[in-house]
RNA sequence: GGCCCCGUCGUCUAGCGGCCUAGGACGCCGCCCUCUCAAGGCGGUAGCGCGGGUUCAAAUCCCGUCGGGGCUACCA
């Protein structure tokens, strides 16, 4: 075993002992029950869907209990680092109400909340393991490691940094000694405890319950190499470190993480610290040909928080729908009811669930047809301020059209139109009760009359505008086309004009259709009459003679 | 390759040995309503991966197998 004073001279002359932290981060003092749980995103690139998914659980579980959420960035990868990804964070998390109960910004005891800001915490950790022969120094280069995967692949052996392979796991002092004079590189290794090959372990899951495994034999790397200007921990340190000093009681994490619980909790016992309960959540994927695989930052989309908030999901919706996948539960329940109910680890799915965007579409629907046309504008309004700016204005240039649009068959009706699943949605649907928004339809030829003649559309629609009374009565306002219709010999009715269809330009429907896409420049919209009187006379007429 | 997790309609799931001829929701299809599109109403489609056990009885328990996912980094 190396000497102390050697181990020493590696760190800081005032390097604290670990007792140092244990006084300065002492236990919480908590009501009986309560989680301390704790989100970890590193800084690494854009949010996915699935931390917002496991950030929600953590913090939900947490505020129930009357525990703490810690957001911790664990940003020790400094080369992989992306700019801008903490300000992201904050978008996402302000968006799905997910921010931290303690963290970066509202602070907190055990602070600081950075992994990279942790340095010297880990180091006094890592000497302590040194000066006890639990950890050692390693001087293989990659070159050296990789040969070893190889000889290792090729004698069909587990790889690994293990027995006979981890070559400097016993080196002699003498060696040690000259590689660090010789100013050599250098990593730290956990030494896995000796009985460990060939044994298994056995923890509890509190989603999936008892798990069995293979315990660790690898001398996995805990301290990062010392060419580095700041000396960080690997995940797997910073993890045992953390989440003992921020008195987590709780770990909830993706479930490719129970392959190295065995390793985190050799790290526990060598450090003499007291393990957190685990609750792995079982990954999102995605439907693919012949499959489904978990959702990829990459190739997917949808696997990108900005995907929700850039379209215009409302963060209710998908909140909701995200807490059903967790727990089935909660699916079952009423939007307001299933954000209000605890989500519970023991009735989570251990199955990797497919992220469904038609069925999240449909509740969503489903959401903003229960909202008010002032609850819709306002949510509206902040996020075409971010990604439509246009509709602001328009928003605030007629607040009454507004407000009048959005009454279109959906105030005084039993059933509201769910013709809104995202905020994107409100311009291709409602654009065109605004003048600022609407094009005129000018051709009378257009492919969107159906390619009827366009004589007899432009006869038509000018007639229908001389002719025209705002009627308030729905009926009879509709009559007014019927009886152009007569007039231009259209069938009465579609049934009709399919009996004798040499013998009509087309039915009241192709009729309607005409006037529909004067108005809204679409073949499908809301109710005609409801349309023209929200749009007033004069801008029906405008329309009409426009083509 | 080794180890681990998982496996009920297309999707999310209910199901914890007989209440299952497998229930619900979304989707999809059809019909109704109808001036379009939605919405709504009604009806329908579709599943226990496979093979062995155990048992009077298995979607449910056991074994195997296949399939999917993960880990096996100085990434988290």
């Amino acid at each position: 075993m190396l000497d102390h004073a050697v181990i020493d001279s590696l760190f800081p002359a005032d390097l604290p002992e670990p007792e140092h932290w244990e006084r300065r981060y002492p236990a919480r003092e908590l009501p009986e029950g309560a989680e301390v749980t704790r989100f970890g995103p590193s800084p690494t690139g854009f949010v996915h869907i699935g931390g917002v998914y496991v950030a929600m659980i953590d913090k939900d579980v947490a505020a129930r209990s009357g525990g703490s959420y810690v957001v911790r960035v664990e940003d020790t990868d400094q080369s992989r680092e992306v700019g801008g990804a903490l300000e992201q964070f904050a978008r996402a998390f302000d968006y799905f109400r997910i921010q931290p109960t303690e963290g970066e910004g509202p602070g907190g005891d055990y602070g600081p909340y950075h992994q990279s800001a942790r340095e010297r915490i880990y180091l006094s950790y890592v000497r302590d393991l040194l000066r006890q022969g639990r950890a050692y120094l390693c001087f293989a280069t990659r070159d050296e490691l990789a040969d070893i995967t190889a000889r290792q692949q090729a004698s069909k052996v587990p790889p690994g940094y293990y027995g006979r392979w981890a070559i400097w796991r016993d080196a002699d002092e003498q060696r040690v000694r000259a590689a660090l004079a010789e100013g050599l590189p250098h990593v730290v290794r956990f030494r896995a405890p000796d009985d460990a090959t060939g044994a298994r372990v056995r923890f509890t899951d509190e989603i999936r319950g008892e798990l069995e495994h293979e315990a660790n034999r690898n001398d996995v790397v805990i301290l990062k190499s010392s060419d580095q200007p700041v000396r960080l921990p690997t995940y797997h340190f910073a993890h045992a470190v953390d989440d003992h000093l921020m008195r987590t009681t709780l770990v909830i994490r993706g479930e490719e993480w129970i392959s190295s619980v065995p390793l985190h909790l050799q790290l526990f016992a060598a450090l003499g610290f007291e393990v957190p309960r685990y609750a792995h959540i079982a990954p999102l994927m995605k439907q693919i040909s012949g499959g489904k695989r978990k959702l990829s930052k990459r190739k997917d989309p949808e696997a990108s928080v900005d995907f929700y908030i850039g379209a215009g999901y409302p963060a209710d919706a998908v909140l909701y729908y995200l807490r059903g996948l967790a727990n089935g539960r909660l699916a079952e329940l009423p939007l307001a009811q299933a954000l209000d109910e605890p989500i519970r680890l023991a009735e989570c799915g251990v199955a990797g669930p497919l992220v469904d965007l038609v069925k999240l579409e449909d509740i969503s629907a489903d959401h903003i047809a229960t909202l008010t046309g002032e609850q819709i504008v306002a949510a509206l309004r902040p996020w075409a301020a971010a990604h439509d700016p246009e509709i602001v204005t328009v928003l605030d240039a007629n607040p009454d059209l507004a407000l009048a649009a959005l009454a279109v068959e959906r105030v005084g009706v039993d059933n509201p139109r769910k013709d809104l699943r995202k905020w994107s949605d409100f311009r291709p649907a409602y654009g065109f009760f605004f003048t600022e928004l609407f094009e005129p339809v000018t051709d009378p030829a257009d492919e969107r009359f159906g390619g009827l003649d366009p004589q007899l559309v432009r006869s038509f629609l000018t007639d229908f505008a001389d002719g025209y009374q705002p009627l308030a009565d729905g009926g009879e306002w509709f009559d007014q086309i019927r009886q152009l219709a007569t007039k231009y010999n259209f069938a009465p009715s579609p049934k009709e004009h399919k009996k004798n269809p040499g013998t009509y330009p087309g039915s009241i429907r192709e009729a309607a259709t005409m006037v529909r896409v004067a108005l809204t420049g679409s073949t499908r919209s809301p109710d005609l009459h409801a349309v023209a009187t929200t749009l007033g006379t004069d801008e029906v007429r405008r329309r009409l003679r426009a083509v």
